[in-house]
DNA sequence: CTCCTATTTCGATGTTTTTCTAAATATCAA
DNA sequence: TTGATATTTAGAAAAACATCGAAATAGGAG
């Protein structure tokens, strides 16, 4: 929980994990939306991996990264259960993966 | 937004959260819950208030802190509607401070 | 094989965080 | 005022983080 937390305190991290909620996207086309370098924003995706919240998948010469929805809702369910809170998604349908 | 994950990403500043949530507590009350010094505690208090998830009422020779819930609950509220997510407050009656 | 593109790793540097002990501050009681 | 208690501040050292430019790795094209 802490990992996810500390991955979530980052604005740049948060930002790449609501451009991955759209679709997932290859390390350049993330590199795009945001204003550091390819090397910083590549620690960024391993701060993120290590709390388990984007997989990624090679392709030839390029890396996609995919959000896992599962691990953050997990994470805020837990969370905010704590607090009497209740968490429910609004678009659950897409077992499929 | 940054600066309540950033609380949130210490394992000892949840327990004192978690703490505070059953009711208001003194720096004292507290300390005997964690295993660090009062020092220590105390930084961690800072942070918290930085965050202005907790705030403050001396009494004679001792510091209250209280959990200010409505802040926590707003950046809940803000992050998981970035994901379309509802968080719903099942205890939702103290508006009267 | 050589070159180009995509991405990560390396090495350096500066900042922030965590934690401690010791000292300072403030209040209350005698 | 002196002493005891509650809490924070100061100062220091170690670890973690953020960031960059440059170099390394790996695939595909020619």
């Amino acid at each position: 929980m802490s990992t996810v937390f500390k991955a979530l305190a980052d604005p740049t991290r948060r930002k790449v994990l609501e451009l991955l909620r759209e679709k997932p996207m290859t390390a350049g086309e993330l590199a795009e939306h945001v204003v550091i370098t390819k090397a910083t924003l590549s620690s960024h995706f391993a701060v993120l991996k290590a709390a388990s919240l984007v997989s990624t998948v090679k392709e030839g010469t390029t890396i996609t990264y995919h959000l896992r929805l599962s691990v953050l809702e997990e994470a805020m369910l837990d969370f905010t259960r704590l607090f009497g809170w209740t968490l429910s998604s609004s678009e659950t349908s897409e077992v499929t993966e």
